[in-house]
RNA sequence: GCCGGGAUGGCGGAAUUGGUAGACGCGCUGGACUCAAAAUCCAGUUUCUGAAAGGAAGUGGGGGUUCGAUUCCCCCUCCCGGCACCA
């Protein structure tokens, strides 16, 4: 055993033992108890980053702390490998983005195995390759057969100097990011997964996920949105034909507030409007402006602009003007909605600023209503009734929606009505680094979707986009064919899906991945899903959580796997964030910094005083604490920390700087302080080496070999071995607890104690050191699943074992925790005033007893008797004065 | 704008879920070792007050419940994530 620790000689061994013997292949059989534990796979974006870091970090430590708990492990690891930033390289370099994303799998590979992984890579799945897509396009033309994928225009993102679709990431202050050009709303055809379908499934089986965080399933359930309402319409003729306007509200009650009606633009009466009214068409022409995103739309300034058409109340028969709203979403509900500015806010601001009239039909008792007053309370469905609203006057928010329900379902014109803002998935994209969407537009059968023995529809791999729509509709090649049904000329379709698509079934892949006769094989399918834990970042808690769960249902009604969800349990983890530092350049510009290239100054407290940039010693601004990302260069490379201080340094402080589901603030220092902690454990295994050599079944040979180091490693001989082994049993039992709730700070903290508690008991003989190997036994297993390399190489030294993965979790031993005394914490009026000793079995008289007679209890109550003592046992008494 | 989180010493964080606030680590200060530095080890380190013993304040801000609140309730501020074509 080396005398220094070096992580780069034991990593790289460590690492050898495992690929030779295999330790990490998962077994299709196994008698064992199946543990399915699985990391969101990467995008291969060039090298690692840290958030990658951290996530297979808390994945592997997940992995190694069942393997050793007796269960049979699969941790898989594949690429999502389609996607945006290929295409963008490729057009900045001149590669194929095939090419860019093969080349980055290679070395992102390379990178995950230097962390130590316990990886199974035969199972390795990679997106982009048609072995994997034929069946996702297997699974979309049964779909379709079916249904349950249909197709319908979408509003998207149009540059109309590029010619190109743009993604909402691509529109940078409603423009587009290359040309600079204002983007507008266009409608193009898309095919869509119709999720809307498992709307009610998808929100009632959210009950069933014990193991996922409340706040994403309070996030899907809101993102869902399950509303009760009623939908209902306004009568109204146009050129002598008798037509409805048709509106969905969830606040029927306040229907006889109605003033006016407001319609999305691309609505048919606002189409029908602006034909006479050229400023309405102008209005209508603005409102394309701008792009899609719903942050944009809600944030935007609310404006309108009246039709010159009446419609009529469905109740009062009074005639209500037609207004276009710019905030009126065409793709929402039926493109319209009823506005009462009396009791909703926005309609509220949009009536004052045009001064459309309010009427008020809802009263809270005791409270005045007016403008002043009317945030208090306008939307209030607790305590609101009707008022000036004829017979439904006195009625509270659910009698009066039933009433006006009924009474509009009598004339014809609505009915109650549960609707759900989640809408429809629609996937295709007008790019080329995707999965090819396999349909074929015929001129006589229209759209037929390919057959399974012409699948996979192979994407080209040679192509370079030019960022002018896509490749693939410029290549004949490539969409010219003939049609399955009838035989004669047809159009391949171009576009490609969303690579969300790719990501919503890789889980189940990674069961059977070198399946060749279906999606998955059902039998392996069967026994590894569910997922047994998933991890992966906050950010993905709505759009891929509830893709993927949408998918696992529609792979179960195709037969291909059992059970309702794919993950059992979910570990969101937080984002790592770094300082940022910049220098203003001209034109309000910044130059962002890499806080490695900076020295910070601090004051006597430590304080950040200022910062000043190494190589110039001129100063730099100190910016916000950030995401780490290219835009803000504040990223730090894991490739350095691994190749300074070795991969289980890196992974000790990802797991001890911050629980795995809050931000992680990265610090050089603390990175020194893990390593330093290292160098203290294999320091210690080494003295504790050095006295096993000697005899010792000897008490004289291991005070002896203890004396060769001339002291003990640390401390003062302070413990008696009893209480020490209480101690390091203590700690045992906080860490086991600790990694029950997964949280793996508190763990590392634990192993720091230990070492603290084993170091400060000097091997006096063969009673100590017994007690002394029991707790760096106990480090080492603890340590294990954090940083493996040196645990095992530990292990095997100092004979424990020729494999720490094969060893057993280690057990408190509750006999250990006995004590015959306890201290009690003395509290007068809830603050601390002392302690007390007392018996372990000691009644509660005899605390409030020893309690009150305490000199510092006396002092505090001043001669006056205790109106109360409050006794709570093992814990503290609190005598109130 | 809407939905979901977060805020505790100079810093990252802990507090077994209503019972000793600040575990563990970083940083800083002092000391040992050294010709010196680094490394390592030892001691101290919430703030104010005090020579000390002690006392007081204190978990983003304001209110409330309780013998007792970082923890529960109400209101507010700031920061972060998501918002359907970034992944």
């Amino acid at each position: 055993m080396q005398q220094n620790y070096s992580p780069k000689d034991i990593e790289a061994a460590v690492q050898q033992q495992w690929e030779a013997a295999q330790t990490f292949r998962a077994a299709d059989t196994s008698d064992k108890p199946k543990y399915y534990c699985l990391s969101m796979f990467p995008y291969p974006s060039g090298k690692l980053h840290m958030g990658h870091v951290r996530n297979y970090t808390i994945g592997d430590v997940l992995s190694r702390y069942h393997h050793m708990k007796g269960y049979n492990v699969m941790q898989p690891m594949g690429w999502d490998a389609f996607g945006l930033p290929a295409e963008n390289a490729a057009m900045a370099n001149n590669v194929p983005p095939a090419a860019w994303t093969y080349s980055n799998i290679e070395y992102m590979k390379q990178q995950l195995k230097s962390l130590g992984l316990g990886v199974d890579w035969s199972r390795e799945v990679t997106t982009c390759k048609p072995d994997y897509y034929r069946w996702e396009q297997w699974l979309f033309t049964k779909l379709f057969k079916k249904g349950v994928i249909y197709k319908k225009t979408a509003t998207v993102n149009w540059d109309p100097v590029d010619n190109t679709v743009l993604a909402n990431e691509q529109v940078i202050d409603g423009r587009g990011w290359r040309s600079g050009v204002q983007v507008e709303k266009r409608e193009i055809p898309m095919y869509f997964f119709r999720i809307t379908q498992y709307a009610d499934e998808l929100l009632q089986d959210l009950d069933g996920l014990s193991g996922w965080p409340e706040q994403v399933k309070t996030m899907q359930a809101n993102w869902i949105g399950k509303s009760y309402g009623v939908r209902f319409a306004f009568p109204y003729e146009l050129d002598g034909k008798q037509d409805k306007l048709w509106v969905y509200t969830t606040r029927a009650d306040t229907i006889m507030g109605v003033t006016f009606v407001a319609v999305a633009a691309e609505h048919p009466l606002a189409t029908h409007a602006a034909k006479t009214n050229p400023a309405l068409a102008a209005f209508i022409e603005e409102c394309k402006h701008g792009g899609v995103a719903e942050a944009d739309i809600a944030t935007m300034e609310k404006k309108g602009m009246p039709t010159d058409i009446m419609v009529t109340h469905p109740l009062t028969g009074e005639q209500v003007p037609v207004w276009v709203g710019n905030y009126v979403l065409m793709s929402y509900g039926e493109g319209a909605v009823m506005a009462v500015p009396a009791h909703d806010e926005r309609d509220f601001g949009f009536a004052k600023k045009y001064c459309l009239p309010i009427k008020q039909s809802i009263a809270v008792k005791g409270q005045e209503f007016s403008d002043a007053a009317w945030q208090e309370w306008y939307g209030d469905k607790e305590n609101g009734v009707c008022v000036n609203s004829g017979k439904y006057d006195g009625l509270n928010h659910a009698q009066a929606v039933d009433a006006i329900a009924a009474d509009l379902n009598a004339k014809g014109l609505g009915e109650k009505k549960v609707q759900f803002r989640l809408r429809d998935w629609g996937i295709s994209r007008q790019r080329y680094w995707g999965c090819p969407i396999p349909i074929i537009h015929c001129p006589s059968c229209g759209d037929v979707s390919v057959p399974d023995d012409q699948l996979p529809v192979k994407l080209p791999e040679n192509v370079v986009p030019d960022g002018a729509g896509s490749p693939l509709a410029k290549m004949p090649e490539f969409y010219e064919c003939t049609c399955p049904q009838c035989g004669g000329k047809a159009r391949r379709e171009t576009d490609t899906m969303d690579t969300f698509v790719e990501s919503s079934w890789y889980y189940a892949r990674y069961a059977s991945p070198q399946c060749d006769t279906g999606m998955v094989d059902k039998v392996a399918a069967q026994k590894w899903l569910p997922v047994d834990q998933y991890i992966g970042g906050i950010e993905h808690a709505i759009l891929h959580l509830l893709y993927a769960r949408f998918f696992h249902k529609l792979m179960r009604d195709e037969g291909l796997v059992q059970g309702n969800e794919p993950f059992k349990n979910l570990l969101t983890q937080g984002m790592v964030v770094a300082p940022t530092f910049y220098r203003d350049l001209e034109g309000g510009k910044k130059l962002w910094i890499n806080p490695a290239d900076v020295d910070v100054e601090v004051d006597a407290k430590a304080r950040p005083v200022g910062a000043k940039l190494k190589s110039d010693g001129l100063p730099v601004v100190i910016g916000g604490t950030e995401k780490m990302s290219k835009s803000k260069n504040n990223g730090v490379d894991p490739q350095a920390i691994i190749d300074e201080y070795g991969a289980d340094t890196a992974r000790l402080f990802m797991m001890f700087a911050a629980p795995p589901d809050q931000q992680l603030e990265w610090s050089d220092a603390g990175v020194e302080g893990s390593f330093r902690f290292l160098k203290r454990v294999w320091n210690f295994g080494a003295f504790i080496q050095q006295i096993k050599k000697a005899n010792p079944q000897c008490d004289e040979d291991i005070q002896k070999a203890a004396g060769i180091y001339g002291k003990h490693i640390m401390g003062s001989p302070s413990h008696y071995p009893k209480v020490a082994r209480r101690e390091i049993h203590l700690i045992l039992r906080q860490a086991n607890y600790d990694l029950t709730k997964q949280q793996f700070n508190t763990v590392v903290s634990a192993a720091m104690k230990l070492l603290n508690t084993i170091g400060e008991l000097p091997p006096h003989g063969k009673e100590h050191f017994e007690i002394i190997l029991e707790g760096v036994s106990i480090l080492l297993r603890l340590l294990s699943p954090i940083t493996p390399h040196i645990a095992q190489t530990l292990w095997k030294e100092l004979g424990y074992g020729d494999n720490i993965l094969a060893a057993s979790w280690p057990q408190v031993d509750e006999s250990a925790l006995e004590q015959d005394e306890i201290e009690l914490v003395i509290q007068v009026n809830g603050k601390l005033r002392g302690s007390l000793r007392v018996a372990k079995d000691a009644d509660k008289a005899t605390i409030e007893q020893s309690a009150l007679a305490h000199e510092a209890v006396q002092k505090h109550l001043n001669g006056a008797a205790a109106k109360k003592v409050v006794v709570v046992p093992g814990r503290l008494v609190n005598v109130v004065a």
